[in-house]
DNA sequence: TTAAAAATAGACCGACCGGTCTATAGAATA
DNA sequence: TATTCTATAGACCGGTCGGTCTATTTTTAA
């Protein structure tokens, strides 16, 4: 159960705990206890810090996830030229912290998203807003590079859509195959795409 | 909880119980007392049947939507001349799936992968067979539309991790929208890559 | 220095979990 | 018909679930 985002208080570190076992097993998948033990908590912490319990934490989970990938995607997007090879470095990066922890943790978003039904309201929403950030970035950087808005929207959906696709293959594969194969075909079908439209657009 | 797969017997009644929970809450989402009440079943059967428990049962569901997807993507392909065109029905029924169960019905797949840990062997197993099918398929059938192996390799795990991908964004956005625009973003890409290579290819 | 508030700590609870067990009913075979 | 095997039926169990509750400690601010 290895931290992924930083972690000062009490609060921060259960937030964590939970993005952790989101990743690795899923919402349904973690008890109470689990979540305590590895942030080193009593019980009585996590009511007086979430008041709504389980559902609360999830919920501040996703929202933290979001806005660390919202940034990191920023971050990346600044410091790389091309707008295509900021998306294949995204989804390098996303698998090779898949393969640094053998196929263990994959996406923590995702695995909520499936597990959620219509009643789970307020972990819906978090989780709708957090995809929606995510293709609004892309989509942003893809028009940047030339395409329409509509366009850009529709493969926005599809980068990220095929970016979860591969992980989840990939998990249960055990192997990086298919992430990388996802990525290649994605990328070169895109780049392709873009140099059809727009002769002097790609770069490299 | 409609049912999927057609059911004769208990225990047909029992993996189709399973398989509606894993589309609408995944594994640990249901319980035992669940499943024996949408297949109107008393406890003792399902360990008569199943003496693995709840986790045999879901490798069993697993296998048989393996075979149900396999053999009616087997039939969309024969009955749909242009590849293409047959992947983009795949996809278009899946999204019809969704929608008529108002964005509950996903993949039952994709949520107990998610879900899965490396100590479920025997269900990551039953999933990673069921993946390699459909990529397998998807695949040859590309190599007949002109592609190169690895490029028709690469091209079907896009395409299912697309498929994956959009499910899973639809089903929390509770909309088409994110499944149509991957679809129509990946399938104008393959389209487009195909056209480069084989001007004579693509048919329409 | 003391009152109030925030945070930590863990005992405790009812409900439900997956699973076992024994009893019976039905079908197949001798 | 008697016997055996399969299938149905549900009571029962220990363990764990998420959550509540009451203390105690620590921090903040009068």
């Amino acid at each position: 159960m290895t931290k992924e985002i930083a972690s000062t208080g009490t609060r921060d570190r259960l937030i964590s705990a939970m993005v952790d076992a989101l990743r690795n097993r899923g919402y349904h998948g973690v008890g109470i206890s689990d979540l305590l033990a590895s942030a080193q908590t009593p019980k009585g912490v996590l009511y007086h810090h979430f008041p709504g319990g389980k559902s609360e934490l999830a919920v501040k989970a996703i929202e933290a996830v979001a806005e660390q990938l919202g940034s990191s995607l920023e971050k990346l997007i600044q410091r790389t030229a091309d707008p295509v090879d900021a998306m294949t470095l995204w989804m390098g990066s996303a698998q090779k912290m898949l393969e640094k922890s053998k196929f263990q943790a994959g996406c923590p978003l995702a695995t909520i998203a499936l597990e959620s039904t219509g009643e789970d309201a307020e972990i819906r929403a978090a989780l709708n807003n957090a995809f929606a950030l995510l293709r609004a970035k892309i989509s942003q950087v893809l028009g940047a590079a030339g395409m329409s808005d509509p366009a850009a929207r529709a493969t926005a959906s599809l980068i990220v859509s095929a970016y979860e696709g591969a992980l989840l293959q990939s998990r249960v594969a055990e192997s990086g195959d298919i992430m990388r194969e996802t990525s290649e075909a994605l990328i070169g079908l895109i780049r392709a795409g873009l140099l059809k439209h727009d002769s002097a657009g790609g770069r490299a």
